[in-house]
DNA sequence: GAATGGCTTTGACATAGGTCAAGCGGAAAA
DNA sequence: TTTTCCGCTTGACCTATGTCAAAGCCATTC
């Protein structure tokens, strides 16, 4: 259990290029916690007195609308950390948490962790790095959502995947097509047509969570703000 | 000079809570620059190696689509910093800085800020709480954006603004209705409409940029969510 | 192996909001 | 005072994308 959080802990870039003391340290303020599948770690306004880190599984972080439309923010797989905002201002968390997956999490409660901190300069530099990461994820998730039309952002994405699994022409969807189209601020009937007209336009072949990426020149130029004919 | 740079930071939220000693020392690293109305500060993609606070002034930091649609993402006024990301992460601005008005800017270079914040661990605290803010804002933007319509995004701001300016039944609009509709991601055509609609159903009363609001439970209720009619 | 239920797709339709073009008004410049 | 210019408004129109409804498909359960 305790070696189960450390190696966690390992591969968790928060964690990066601290000593074995360190992260000793640190891991004997973490507890663990497991979800079914879509259960949920935390409501938006719920008080936040720690943070999180995935150790197995898959989490999204997300918003809804008074119609019961979502957004999704944030999908986190093992090593990354979220909920942290509360951390360090407010209280409260600003969106909600649900795991996708049956998940084992970490969880660093808050006063234990900013005494931590307060000591070891490296955390605190880690953590800075997170969250301006964080920053930049949203700047561009913004400028998606407003600059470009739902092509554009679902050719980012495909571009995003291919370089995650460092695999140029040939993705797999690590989550299903309605999750996709929340997290690319649209609805499964919209995404569905778009994979629809790329396919005619044979930029991508779909079969499944499985897809081709059969032009990536023209993916590129259309995520930049090209344009999709019908 | 030396003088009005810890002038500044003694009206800067990321500096509060430290003492003389360790101002002083902040203040040591700081430059002063000056930016005329419309000048840039940086740019999307430029090497990043500081950050800065508003002394005076005003700034905006957006991002631009090919086709030209630009998207603010936040204005800052006095006392608020910018520009922070790539002093923890990566290397360049992930947006665009220009000032809209004559501005004083406080610039931190990078490397001794970094020395600074790893020997004060509050100047550290202080500066994550200042990104936290910002994860939230974004979170709050994205909402806007993906979850809300225009008027409802409009509602949202005028509140927002009533609160800051702790005046609930009048405010004044801090830019140009062209600027404003950037912010909130459309267009001046838009946002004329809507204002005229909203005048229509005296939610509230326009006169230049001064916005009487007229209905504030409505205003409210339209901002969570509720519907504008025609 | 039938059945249940959750994704996904498809079609017909509605609409918020963007585009384009023109006019207006007030502030600054001449 | 007149002119210029820019920010704002208005109107006619267009289109991307959302809504609603139904059907198909696949996997898991009974």
């Amino acid at each position: 259990m305790k070696q189960s959080i450390l190696d966690t802990m390992a591969h968790t870039p928060l964690f990066g290029g601290l000593s074995e003391t360190q992260l000793a340290q640190i891991g004997e303020i973490a507890q663990q916690k497991k979800y079914k599948r879509g259960e949920a770690v935390f409501w938006d306004g719920d008080p936040g007195n720690g943070f999180y880190v995935v150790a197995e599984g898959k989490v999204k972080v997300f918003k809804t609308s008074a119609e019961g439309k979502e957004q999704i923010l944030h999908i986190y797989g093992p090593g990354h950390p979220f909920g942290e905002v509360p951390v360090f201002s407010g209280s409260r968390f600003p969106a909600n948490a649900q795991a996708i997956q049956a998940s084992r999490l970490l969880f660093f409660p808050r006063r234990d962790f900013i005494d931590l901190i307060s000591t070891q300069p490296s955390l605190a530099l880690n953590m800075l790095a997170v969250l301006s990461m964080r920053l930049r994820q949203f700047t561009a998730q913004v400028e998606n959502l407003s600059l470009k039309e739902v092509p554009a952002r679902l050719a980012s994405y495909l571009i995003y995947l291919a370089k995650e699994q460092d695999s140029p022409a040939r993705v797999d969807l690590p989550i299903s097509k309605g999750q996709l189209a929340s997290l690319l601020g649209t609805i499964p009937e919209t995404l569905s047509r778009i994979f629809n007209r790329m396919s005619q336009h044979d930029l991508i072949a779909v079969d499944g969570s499985q897809i081709a990426l059969k032009n990536l020149d023209a993916l590129e130029d259309l995520a930049m703000g090209g344009r999709l004919e019908d």
